[in-house]
DNA sequence: TGTACATCAGTGAACGCGCGTTCACTGATGTAC
DNA sequence: TGTACATCAGTGAACGCGCGTTCACTGATGTAC
């Protein structure tokens, strides 16, 4: 049964969403081409009208991935994202969350063709946080140094925070002790580089005081 | 043929030992108990003679691969150390490198089990850092709060530059930039934050000067 | 110490199952007249 | 505008293959006498 341009143009846009979100919960090796199409509500046989591969569809659906959090980050101030990024809601919804967090590792075990789409994706991430943070109200911007300082320590806070069972207080205090580390960094402006770092030291040594405790969800 | 007790020990040992470099390198699922056990130089029925399921397996595989790595860690000061985690040949060679880098985001999709002997592992990390930092000539021990932000930002960095192509600047450019900072925030000891937070300042805004270069391999 | 025998790690075939991919077929869409 | 027909997204069976796991069997080890 043929079926409408307009209808091939949604059904593939779905099995890339639905990939999007699979992968991301589960691995690009967790997900079959036959349940990722059922989950987008066809038959497994025409995947290969749509793709070449799954491979092919791993590099798509990683590059849609990486756009929607890009998108979506840039809808928002500084702070408000590292607070969004950092939290307990997008630890425990890896599905909906950041693409580098959850599939970063398998990425690596991908070909060049996977690897050079989330290269990009983080080139892009690394434009919308200089763009976001220089529009805020704080000062001058960052350096491109110091972004990539923070996106490596918030992307590897996130993967230390979900390798921890889903309630020991680890898992909590890698997402709190970053958080609160990142954002002393920015908040008090990038050109008073000892006060920021001040505020950075007493925010430290006001959380680790009392050791590994559970921490508040969101913040 | 039944095998004397030494044999029984050694088979089971190297049966581990080359799980935790294969997991390493190509994820968990990425390897089968038949090839597992035919590098190891065994038949595959054997395998559970050994271990109840590849799960268990699993577990058993990151508590040897997570030990061996903060013993390895242990012996060096923490300057070479940091060196060796952010260099090229770690991020080339993730079978023999850190295993939270490589499998944290594999574990996250595991059971429990799994997640406990990494969050353990992870414990040990942080208690060897300090034991390690503590010991070197510069000053007081680092807060928990330092380390954990310390090991988010070198994993982090290891797993963003391993999801890029192996040949791009952008690699290298994470394990550069991630290298320069943690050092510079411990290298001229914790006391005295301002200064230590100038050399950031000044290692920042001396790489980022001119934009992405490729990196010296090691420093 | 020597002998008879139970143990059990290791072997390799086999289990059912899901994988990625291919293929002949269907039938509504979209086009050519 | 109406009709005849080519297109091609979608279907579902089938391909060979490797997966994790089970099992009957082997035979050197280790033990009991």
């Amino acid at each position: 049964m043929k079926v409408s341009k307009a209808q091939v143009q949604e059904n593939r846009a779905r099995i890339v969403g639905t990939a999007s979100t699979l992968f991301r919960q589960r691995g690009y090796d967790g997900v079959g081409v036959a349940e990722l199409m059922g989950a987008a509500g066809l038959t497994h046989g025409g995947f290969y009208k749509h793709f070449r591969s799954k491979a092919d569809l791993m590099a798509e659906a990683a590059a849609e991935g990486l756009a929607q959090s890009t998108n979506l980050a840039a809808g928002m101030d500084f702070k408000s994202f590292v607070e969004q990024y950092l939290s307990r809601q997008h630890r425990d919804a890896p599905g909906q969350g950041c693409t580098i967090a959850a599939l970063g590792a398998d990425a690596a075990r991908q070909s060049d063709n996977v690897k050079t789409v989330f290269a990009g994706g983080i080139e892009h991430q690394l434009a919308m946080l200089a763009q976001n943070d220089k529009s805020s109200e704080t000062g001058t911007a960052p350096t491109r140094a110091m972004l990539i300082n923070t996106i490596a320590q918030a992307v590897g806070a996130m993967v230390l925070s979900r390798a921890c069972p889903d309630d020991s207080a680890l898992a909590d205090e890698f997402l709190q002790t970053c958080r609160q580390s990142i954002l002393s960094q920015y908040l008090t402006g990038h050109d008073s580089q000892a006060s920021a770092h001040k505020v950075v030291s007493n925010l430290c040594s006001a959380h680790s005081g009392s050791s590994p405790q559970r921490a508040d969800p969101a913040g």
